[in-house]
DNA sequence: GCGCTAACTGTTAGCGCTACCATTCGCAGG
DNA sequence: CCTGCGAATGGTAGCGCTAACAGTTAGCGC
């Protein structure tokens, strides 16, 4: 066993003495090059790459007052969706020096609150959170600690900060206004039983309501969204007495299983049943018919919140007011 | 526009005079609770409470010298399998008041060195990387930076430190076994071109090139891994003169574009063509014929990676041995 | 030569927290 | 009464880095 005591981390000293100058100079050298000579320049970096020298961002942050941090707040990152954005937001910020940190908190209120203690305890310089942040405690505790929010995936009258997402009761209302057009009329919609899939519900149900003859059935799985879930979905409509004719899936995955589930009790889509859902995941391009759905621009929202960021951040005032990136209906053999 | 000055994030130290004691001992109440008096720690928590206190980690990393921090290294969080090894290391490492940083970079070695660099930074008090780390320059930083590293989902000879995955090659020859006594002999590989699809390669080809009358093919599509390339693979296999009676796809996502091509083709699974798939995710439970796969135990290699730095962030002497968690051939209806 | 500016580098004093040691107090045992 | 001990708390001195200011030098115009 190993156990000769490690020297330690070299620290930005050892590497002035190296260089033959003081330790400001390196710091210099690493985050304002141009004051410094090209000739000490070029010294303090071989002395860095000799030594192996890695600064201490801790050290750095807590001297500077700047972590550098973006947190990033996510219920879940294994939905493609929700990776999308995070994706668009690290782009939007590649060239700004900020990282992200991620946090994924799996849907778990207490998770959510520790994560966002957390990012509030590294100083983030602002956060991003995919999805609202409902917890009045949290609001607070954000509104009062004077970082930077946005709030992304859904538009809200009282944002905490900054938001930038689209309407979900624009979006199930699009959906409906295609199904009536195609004249579809007996429909059902599943989603889960979170907000965002009721803002949608709510959406095709003010659409579809006044139309005479037309009937709206809502079923709803837990949270759920495999593509498991949404055959057993289709399943359990059919399986009802009642007539149907078209189903809004709340999500691609779920509408796949809907397609599977068609398919496999010999249901010609859309002829005798139209399915529609809504992200354009490649799952629905794949699949036989391809699926009609709706396109969010996930990427889009992330690159948008991180220019907001970035702008408030240099000092830009940036209005509060909510930003709508839209959606976008996708109409393909399925509908 | 607002100019006022804010008074600054709450400090430890007013905490402390508002509970009437010294800062040390709210720094107690924080770290070693039992140490403090019951009626002074209540005081403190009321005090922390009131003031809306949030420790400075950064400030607290510096004094104590331990970040709390282990990074973790991923070639792309959207690939469901790394997520579940991600998702598999934050349960191990719940308890223990470690927190994960993530960093996804894209499979771009540049992001890679960049990421490792800014964990180093952060004094992350371990590394988890999903994959090798291959750059020696990487390699030898993190040897000689001292951090205890963990790879995962690969076994090599040269372990930066632990390692904990299954064996590629090992993988690839237990499905071209089960090719082999299920009666294939003209079999396909789609894969891309990482060093992890090559080994699966390797193991079908041990398996497969003594038998006589067995040929194999191997195809790779570049490191897309999306149904459309799975669909194209196997369209582009079909449309050679060669005969083709079986597919092994790299993973899961790949082999369900197979399934659907073949679908399309109007070609019977697993009577004209049999395909195989790696990962078991859900989309090759769902698809018609199910898929047969080989089940990689990602949420456990996180667990096991968890468990392992625990046991040696305590001073427990682990051995540096790799650790090989294996695989499991799941049989469905598409072979 | 002098003042003046621009370019470069150094000194000092923290950032907010905790390790280390010291101190205080109450109480059991001699 | 003193000693010894454990429990509770505090003072001091940094952790490694950078902001703010303070030199120092060279070059320039007059």
């Amino acid at each position: 066993m190993d156990t000769s005591r490690k020297p330690g981390p070299v620290r930005i000293q050892d590497v002035a003495a190296k260089a033959g100058i003081s330790a400001i100079t390196v710091s210099r050298v690493l985050h304002q090059p141009a004051q410094v000579a090209a000739g000490t320049r070029a010294r303090v970096h071989a002395a860095i790459e000799a030594l192996g020298y890695i600064p201490d961002l801790a050290a750095s942050a807590l001297a500077s007052r700047r972590s550098g941090i973006v947190g990033v707040l996510v219920p879940t990152i294994a939905n493609s969706v929700f990776s999308e954005t995070v994706a668009g937001l690290s782009d939007a910020l590649a060239d700004t020096g900020l990282q992200t940190l991620l946090g994924d908190y799996g849907y778990s209120a207490d998770r959510e609150a520790a994560l966002l203690r957390a990012m509030l305890g590294r100083r983030a310089e602002a956060i991003v959170a995919v999805g609202l942040i409902r917890d009045p405690a949290l609001r607070r505790m954000l509104r009062a600690s004077g970082v930077p929010v946005v709030e992304t995936w859904d538009l809200a009258d009282d944002p905490i900060d900054l938001m930038v997402g689209f309407s979900n009761e624009a979006a199930g209302a699009a959906m409906g206004h295609h199904l009536l057009v195609r004249h579809y009329r007996q429909i059902a919609f599943v989603g889960g039983v979170d907000e965002r899939a009721a803002a949608r519900f709510a959406g095709l149900r003010r659409v579809i309501a006044p139309v005479h003859g037309a009937t709206l059935t809502r079923l709803d799985r837990s949270g759920d969204l495999s593509i498991e879930a949404g055959r057993a979905g289709l399943a359990a409509l059919l399986d009802r007495p009642h007539r149907l004719d078209a189903v809004f899936f709340a999500s691609d995955v779920l509408a796949a299983g809907g397609l599977l589930e068609a398919a496999a009790r010999g249901l010609s889509v859309p002829r005798q049943i139209a399915i529609a859902g809504l992200g354009d995941l490649e799952i629905g391009r794949a699949l036989s018919p391809p699926l009609t759905t709706l396109r969010i621009h996930a990427h889009e929202m992330g690159r948008r919140a991180g220019e907001m960021l970035t702008r408030r951040l240099a000092g830009e005032a940036v209005p509060g007011a909510a930003v709508d990136v839209g959606f976008e209906l996708v109409v393909r053999g399925s509908t």
